[in-house]
DNA sequence: TATTATTACCAAAGCGCTTTGAACGATCTG
DNA sequence: CAGATCGTTCAAAGCGCTTTGGTAATAATA
């Protein structure tokens, strides 16, 4: 059933059919009661392509996650694009995912706008110079950035979370604690969030008159064979850190890994503390001892990206948003006072 | 840049440069290499809509998460899709996403079956009795189902791992290692994988004339929270087993905890097999001791099945394709005889 | 009452592509 | 050399919707 046909059987024209249906207002009350009520009754639904082809618009939206599958993106991806779906299917929006192999992420937002296919983008785990951006502004494709590039870049949109005041708490706790030989298992740096949370760390090492060891610190994947392994190589330095600032909770499942079979007590031998997005499936607050972390919810930032990019979309003219999230510090059980 | 200022640049019909551009036989040779010159030179590309429209073919696949969010899918879910998008990507299709939220997934297929915006999807995590198979048939939307609906069903396409076979031959290794109490933390057994695993258990279990003890077993969400949670519960057990198999490695990694924490030795206190999914960031072999596991990578169940839904709507009077995939067992260190 | 607004509707054009059916010159057949 | 065949090309229709620019009928105004 399409527009044609349901505007012959109600005996009146597809044009205000469509308007009825539409919410246009030149149409009156009583038509638009029965065009509502057909409607429904034979199921109508709008043929996206052609409505597409006549506004457009693409109502989509697009995801592309790097070429280079860095495994830190992977498992936080489900969570930070399902809670942004629900957002856009309440706009009408769809959502369209690419996640490169052969392709480079460029290649795929060139197709993007000059198919026309999607109406704005968003940017995942931008990097310290990414060239992305670039590509995205000389497309004049609409988009925002789940992350910053450089510290107060305003050239675009962008939602980040305060990575550089998190770890920088998160240090100072440590230390206002007594530690004074702290870990750092970061990301990997060439990521800006990772970037910025080593600058959190050394900052808040610095104002006490402390410096980072090169030796206790390690940027790299985050995994929990890594998480492990680093945790490990760490402890077992000459002097060693009585605390570890971890990246993310997987790095924590192969941390805790190693703390026992070192046979140290977290909390005790060795304070912990790490960032942690929310995962459903890993519960920084039921582990034993419960992990004192830097909390951001990754899914509630892709609702929020989300709303900011269709505002952006629907908007043109607004002034580009810059959220930056503050980041709840929750001291739990992982942390304590050096002996 | 559009078909028709392109063809006007070259002096051509429109025909002739969509011809020429699709591949059709009846386009001079010259005439063709000058059309792909010209095209790329401007670097054009045929708008989507349109072309959608005029096809009739969406050129998409969908994919909708379940509504309840349930989470043993979510992990695996980046890692199932991101193998398929290159399958997808070199066919020319792209991927829509859908996470419902308010929006059940029966209702997300019926929008896209009636708007014409998917050639087909792909659904995930199949109950012991979905509503989803009938619904799809009843839309007539191409559809290839990751696991299956009941046994032999053969009414649909479907790509499936023998987790029945996985978890029969998983635990009759545990029997053959003199295991005789053996634990079982399962994922929800509405789910029809889970459901398959537990019937291997079972069988295997009476195969050697032992019975599955009830206290032994649990069903319940694959988070690493609930992995240490019934390790603990069912380590604790009067008479407790020595050996326990896991449905992934996300309770694998809530087991060791609880495991570690009661002081007892992995592959010598209490054997452990999981299933392992091939998520990046969660390693069996690395682990200490590396964990035995019934292995299947989901990547690569991800493309698979892209390949047979473009297989069924490339060639819709096809049969439709019923894929059971063995499961690797790999003995690794965490599992030993009884002492 | 004549004129202007307002309301409720419609015909037709157009979005950018594919595809049908036809045309044209060149080549081949008998 | 007439007629059939082939290889190229094109004009025009159509995919299903939105939107522009109307037109009647009714209500408000002077």
């Amino acid at each position: 059933m399409n527009l044609k046909e349901l505007a012959k059987h109600l005996n009146l024209s597809p044009t205000t059919v469509s308007r009825a249906l539409n919410g246009y207002p030149e149409v009156g009350e009583s038509t638009r009661k029965r065009v509502d009520e057909e409607a429904r009754r034979f199921g109508y639904r709008p043929n996206a392509h052609a409505r597409r082809l006549a506004t457009g618009r693409a109502h989509a939206i697009g995801y592309v996650l790097p070429a280079d599958k860095s495994l830190m993106i992977d498992p936080l991806f489900s969570d930070f694009v399902s809670g942004a779906t629900d957002v856009y299917a309440a706009h009408g929006f769809d959502v369209m995912l690419h996640a490169g192999g052969q392709e480079d992420e460029i290649s795929v937002y060139q197709r993007y706008s000059q198919g026309g296919s999607v109406d704005g983008v968003v940017m995942l785990g931008p990097r310290l110079n990414d060239p992305r951006i670039e590509a995205l502004n000389k497309l004049q494709m609409p988009y925002v950035v789940h992350g910053r590039v450089g510290g107060s870049a305003s050239d675009f949109a962008w939602l980040d979370i305060d990575n550089y005041g998190a770890f920088y708490r998160a240090t100072k706790l440590l230390i206002d604690l007594g530690h004074r030989r702290i870990g750092l298992i970061n990301g990997l740096e060439d990521f800006n969030y990772a970037h910025d949370r080593r600058r959190g760390y050394e900052v808040a090492l610095q104002d006490r008159g402390l410096r980072a060891d090169p030796l206790m610190t390690s940027s790299g994947l985050m995994t929990e064979e890594n998480g492990y392994r680093q945790t490990k190589r760490i402890l077992q330095l000459g002097n060693r850190p009585t605390a570890l600032i971890l990246g993310s909770m997987l790095l924590v499942a192969g941390a805790m890994r190693a703390v026992n079979e070192m046979n140290l007590l977290i909390g005790r031998d060795v304070s912990l503390i790490a960032h942690d997005d929310g995962l459903p499936f890993l519960n920084a607050q039921s582990l034993v001892p419960s992990l004192t972390t830097t909390s951001s919810s990754i899914r509630a930032a892709g609702e929020r990206v989300a709303q900011l990019l269709l505002g952006i979309i629907t908007d043109p003219d607004s002034e580009l948003p810059h959220e930056l999230w503050a980041v709840d510090l929750i001291v739990r059980g992982s942390t304590g006072p050096v002996l």
